[in-house]
DNA sequence: TCTGAAATACTGTCCCA
DNA sequence: TGGGACAGTATTTCAGA
């Protein structure tokens, strides 16, 4: 009689009661169905605002609320959602200022790669690591309170990993940052 | 020009407008205290996971429910917690590549950066949108599907804007990617 | 299969000590 | 601040197209 209620903890186990298994898919990955119109609706719904209510998701995009929560809990289940968050305002936390490190590299042997991989998941202040193409190798986006900061921040790294040629760029100016994906 | 910032919370605007959600001037709302260890711990809670129970986050930061409610509310009001989303797979939705365009530009009329940064607002494909310092002008983030939409996203853009030089770097690997702040 | 409506359990919100 | 009461919401169950 025990009641589970977590929110995104326990799946809902399917088909035992009534005894037909079909047994297709390995059980991680509920398949997804193509995303149909509604599905997308729910989506940019979701990704601009979470703190919806269901009643109000349903009436947005002309469904009932509860087939708006199956559609929900598919798309967790399929991986489509990954996660729900806050996101807080980096100014007021004394964040102020958005640098960008390019670097280049000669280091290209995968003990460098893994040192440096682990560095930039271990430093909080970066958001962002991306391995490039072109005549860029690297490229880290970072939130720090100023220049100064921006410096701690070098020393640290370059203390874990060597690193050859760096150049910062600062934003002057954040024009735009969502975390909306075109849909 | 007075936008209150802040996320509606409670009642549910009809027409979704499509405002821009960011003042960035030190309209201080309620005051709020310096952030104490308390609130420190419930942001780095909820940027990770939003979806927790206010009973769970009290037992996580040692404080009831009800005083987790008040702080969090607070935050809310202060314009700390700007909003809460639903953070979606990129790739599950066919948007599999990350592109940065790394932009110079001669023209710095008043009239040309309204136009860029118009069109950078309105092209969803773009998530991020930056003014530089040093050699480099402007940066884009943007996500598409391929090479063949990036190129697509490209022609649209210097179609809106006149852009003289540009160029891409598609990232390769995401090694780190995160909304959370370091607290 | 899919849906919507009602019943239930839980959680956010408010009041009071 | 914490405890309890209330209201609103998520989740389950059930019946129907």
């Amino acid at each position: 009689m025990e009641r589970g209620g977590g929110l995104g903890g326990r799946d809902h186990a399917r088909g035992v009661s009534r005894g037909c298994l079909r047994g297709r898919f390995p059980i991680m990955m509920p398949r997804m169905k193509t995303l149909d119109p509604m599905d997308r609706k729910i989506l940019i719904a979701l990704q601009r605002n979470a703190d919806i209510a269901l009643e109000d998701l349903g009436a947005m995009v002309g469904l009932s609320r509860n087939a708006v929560w199956r559609r929900v809990k598919a798309l967790e289940a399929a991986g489509v959602i990954r996660s729900r968050v806050a996101l807080l305002d980096p100014d007021r936390l004394g964040l102020g200022l958005t640098v960008f490190m390019m670097i280049r590299t000669d280091r290209h042997a995968p003990d460098w790669l893994a040192r440096f991989a682990e560095a930039t998941r271990d430093m909080p202040e970066i958001l962002g690591a991306y391995r490039m193409s072109g005549d860029l190798d690297y490229l880290i986006r970072a939130r720090v309170a100023d220049v100064k900061a921006y410096d701690a921040l070098y020393q640290r790294l370059v203390a874990r990993v060597e690193l050859a040629d760096v150049s910062a760029s600062f934003v002057m100016e954040e024009m735009k940052e969502t975390t909306e994906l075109p849909l």
